[in-house]
DNA sequence: TGAGTAAATTAGAAACGCCTAATTCTTATA
DNA sequence: TATAAGAATTAGGCGTTTCTAATTTACTCA
């Protein structure tokens, strides 16, 4: 199936959104994602039921084939296999490796993308946490995690993923001992919107507005506990 | 300045014409080198002449303005930067880098290039033997150089440049031990179109077309000898 | 249950990059 | 130097992806 770097994009869209908030996702909700106007997501969405890679009912939103899932899992995979090569191997920061991927995730081939995987022993993660599909494409489900915001004070947790592409934002994070892998302990939570924790690579506590600890998920293990179908 | 995949390329394609069949090039020479009908060359000659990338002169030709060079030389130095990367980190086979660094040339960003050159110490030329603009994209000519089949018999010279993208020629010359840095000896040179050589690193002699052999450069150093303007 | 509102779709247009067919220009040669 | 061949350009059209403006549909709540 030929398709054009614009449609794996819509596609990538409707899998994430279809993950982050599940039943049918609307047009409008990918017309914020993907930054166009809703006339332009209904055009394509035309096109892309022609080819049997979504299924569009009009007025009630789209859901994926399993055609187009199998492409949005690729596109995912390119995406992710070339922000841990940016990090790992290129001395990117991972408050730099979104854009760049977000780019080349269209443009690679599968040979590119096969060495890569091996040359970094199959990553099962990226920087950000976010799990890599394995080659086979294999239908596995993001996996579980609890924000930091819903632990509770005193508890001590290991942050598995942070799911924020602000490159400000990560910077800061990173500046204060806060990513994949690092243990922290949850101090206080206030009751005007805001979350202090104590990373232990780190000296001081760490305040963070709400809306940031919500995109920050972390469990006992640091591992990723797949809730599988 | 924004420009298309497509703008780039056709700004390449010029430049690489201009060096290789000096004077003015042509729209035919363009419309074969991109596989594309004249009248697409034409008007793609109008939109680069309107953003001051080239001087079109109706029905006498094309050539590049000094910004419209620079824009080239940076195509090329992406494509040559991605062919050594791809040749030394990934594995690559010489014969299967050119489509993969024809693509990615157009998406990767200045920080992605830098990174690269860095990693790979700043190589001088690809694997083809092509020389690699430097990053202020200084007007550095192509090296001149004698291709094999102008050489005397019983001449020893090394291949320092192999002007042909033919995956299949490639392996070949490989596989015979002709790339960039073998040494060869010129054995014999009949009227019927045909060159034979012995490679050090190999053991028989080879036969080559003419046409082949005209591709291959050579001289006593392996050096890329620039002529300097 | 019947507005009224918010969301989605249709209509129409533009920029891009490509094509074929028709026309115009250049140049070589008779 | 006139003409004919060949090269280049113009004319007109198509598919892609985007937009704004107009219209249609679905849903909420009075
Ligand atoms: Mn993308
Ligand atoms: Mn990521
Ligand atoms: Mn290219
Ligand atoms: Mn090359």
């Amino acid at each position: 199936m030929m398709l054009s770097a614009v449609m794996e994009d819509y596609l990538k869209a409707i899998y994430v959104l279809h993950a982050e908030a599940d039943g049918n996702v609307k047009t409008s909700d990918i017309a914020t994602q993907l930054d166009v106007k809703p006339p332009t997501v209904t055009s394509m969405l035309k096109k892309l039921a022609e080819k049997n890679l979504v299924n569009h009912e009009p007025y009630q939103g789209v859901e994926l084939t399993p055609t187009g899932e199998s492409v949005a899992l690729e596109v995912i995979r390119h995406h992710r296999l070339l922000e841990a090569y940016l990090t790992e191997e290129l001395g990117y920061d991972w408050s730099e490796v979104h854009d760049e991927a977000d780019r080349l995730e269209h443009h690679v081939s599968e040979t590119f993308i096969d060495r890569l995987a091996t040359r970094l022993d199959e990553p099962r993660v990226d920087p950000h946490g976010d799990p890599i599909p394995s080659a086979d494409l294999d239908p596995v489900e993001d996996p579980s995690g609890t924000a930091l915001i819903d632990f509770s004070v005193d508890e001590t947790v290991i942050i598995q993923r942070v799911r924020n592409q602000d490159p400000e934002i990560l910077r800061y994070l990173e500046a204060h001992g806060i990513k994949p892998g690092t243990r922290v302990t949850i101090k206080e939570v206030t009751p005007i919107g805001m979350i202090s924790i104590q990373p232990h690579s780190y000296e001081t506590i760490v305040s963070l507005p709400t809306s940031v600890a919500r995109s920050i998920w972390a469990n006992q293990t640091g591992e990723a506990s797949t809730s599988v179908p």
